[in-house]
DNA sequence: CACCATTCAGGATATTTTCCTATATTGCAG
DNA sequence: CTGCAATATAGGAAAATATCCTGAATGGTG
């Protein structure tokens, strides 16, 4: 079901964004309305998934979680078993956030999430061990310039 | 000030990373504990920073997001007056989610959430005509496998 | 074993969510 | 422009929840 968002919903977004943890009276009046219409508005954007759930963004360093890594991965293997069973095999590691698959040269990105890059080594190990790839490129991030979960909203 | 974490920290953090909506006794009752110790638990990660935002994920696609792209950015400035304004001018840009410095042949890889192609040109332009770049790869995202900002956490 | 410090469960109160109702606003047809 | 229907709104009542307090339980230490 879509849903038009007009621009209280928008406003509303932002500060969801900014922080959910906001009562619903605070939100309202960030937004100039009262608190029934924005839980109804909300209630309308969670159904209609617009919003998808609420988190919590926990620090990688305090936990432990040093390095994180972007892998470039080429593969020749195209076939649908094939992808199912790699496909499979990124879901069900934790270590790893993001996985996109691309167009173009390259066929694979993800965001890997690890201790160290002895950690890195074994994920990767572990995972040419379980699916075939051609080619994987490594690059490690040395520092988090910015990482934001906020969607862009035109106001 | 750095925080030791025990298993049920661990647990409510695993809770917290699932659904932030729920209730204090809902999260107490699914680690094995009650509204109490996990009330003061949450405010002293909160406070240590290991908690660093309670917040919404919404879906692009509903808002017309519909065009991820990262991109590797090579450069031969590395004077700190041209880093400064790169960084800035990442900053500024609500389309990237995403900057990282990077070791290595690549300097920085971004991620960039636009309503398409077009828009993506749009920042590009933008952004190389603000700051001088060497080299400049996009690459696009066709299914985004995998996109989670839940931390693995050893329960 | 006794002491201290820490953590715990349960309860009291303030706050918040959730939903209802009556009023106001908006879009639209005549 | 006017009146009607549909929708959105503000405010309030009841239920649920967060917040904080108290006293009991626990665990490590001399």
């Amino acid at each position: 079901m879509a849903v038009r968002l007009d621009a209280t919903d928008r406003k509303i977004l932002v500060e969801l964004q900014r922080d959910a943890d906001q009562s619903l009276d605070e939100i309202a009046r960030n937004v100039g309305s009262s608190k029934t219409p924005v839980w109804n508005r909300i209630r309308k954007m969670r159904d209609a998934g617009v919003i998808r759930q609420t988190t919590v963004l926990l620090d990688p360093d305090a936990l432990g979680l040093e390095a994180c890594f972007f892998v470039l991965i080429r593969t020749s293997e195209h076939e649908a078993e094939w992808q199912r069973r790699f496909l499979e095999a990124l879901r069900a590691r934790p270590e790893v956030l993001e996985a996109h698959r691309l167009a173009g040269d390259i066929d694979y990105i993800l965001k890997v999430q690890v201790a160290n890059a002895r950690a890195y080594d074994t994920f990767y190990q572990a995972l040419i061990s379980e699916v075939r790839v051609h080619n994987v490129t490594a690059l490690l991030s040395m520092e988090v310039i910015k990482s934001t979960t906020s969607l862009p909203l035109k106001a």
